[in-house]
DNA sequence: TTTAAAAATTGTAATGATTACAATTTATTA
DNA sequence: TAATAAATTGTAATCATTACAATTTTTAAA
């Protein structure tokens, strides 16, 4: 938590983008909350320290992450956009039932995919969906 | 493109779904035009032959064809939903310059993650982003 | 063929996330 | 301390999608 905070603060600095209180805020609650939050989420934590924070500032911050490579963006469903600070090469699986997301390992670069020679690659997204062993559990036990 | 056509059409009469005049025209444009059309690009191309067609009919075939698993919905960007009627097993470019998306074979299916042992899994999306050829051709040249 | 019920379609209004932008506040530098 | 730049706020606008009641069309039965 700490040391990838510590790492992202030092990419901000080494790339002249300011690290303010407000934005610090979004980084620990980043750092802290690994579950790919929704902005609103992000917001109402922080909004309880801060009673006068504007939405905007939330979508500002994360804007500058995503531009300085040091936030992705998950688009899953349509509806609902999370953030992901975890930027290692992995990829997620959406339980339906529950809504959790769940990290899994996937070493996407090891498939080469030779219809895409010639393509300029910048970022590989997996997502899987379906029922996590939790809520199969509890949809048996309904029945 | 007819055979895919033909294919659809059964499963909807096996499922006891009506294919409507308007929900034909849906499905003929879908499988006409294979490019992950957005839901305005479907509305505009079908309201020249029909004035008065609805927008919510659109979606309300969309929303029909997904679930009866005959289409896949795409969450590339966050703010532009794409539908795709091919429904094998393959992974989507999109090129964030000229946003093109391109279809690319990928076995998902041959790399069993073992985190997710105990999982059900409904569905499995790849999606890759960068520049495509020809896009990288012409920032070339504009240099 | 006529009629009643069910399904499909329309069109308007509501929703809700995101963005635009001008005004204000805060931080930085000289 | 003053001048400048950057960050933040808050309201209004945008835009895709959904909700829903009214209307039209289709289906199936009499």
């Amino acid at each position: 938590m700490k040391q990838k905070y510590n790492l992202i603060a030092n990419e901000l600095r080494r790339q002249n983008i300011r690290l303010s209180h407000l934005r610090k805020k979004v980084l620990e609650y980043l750092c802290q909350n690994p579950n790919h939050p929704t902005v609103d989420e992000i917001y109402v934590k922080i909004h309880k320290e801060v009673p006068n924070l504007s939405r905007t500032t939330i979508y500002n911050t994360l804007h500058i992450l995503i531009k300085a490579g040091l936030l992705r963006l998950i688009n899953i469903e349509d509806n609902e956009t999370r953030y992901d600070i975890a930027t290692q090469n992995h990829g997620h699986f959406k339980c339906e039932e529950c809504g959790a997301i769940f990290d899994f390992n996937i070493d996407i670069d090891s498939f080469p995919i030779k219809e895409l020679t010639g393509f300029k690659i910048t970022d590989k997204n997996v997502y899987f969906k379906g029922v996590c062993p939790g809520c199969l559990l509890n949809i048996k036990n309904d029945n």
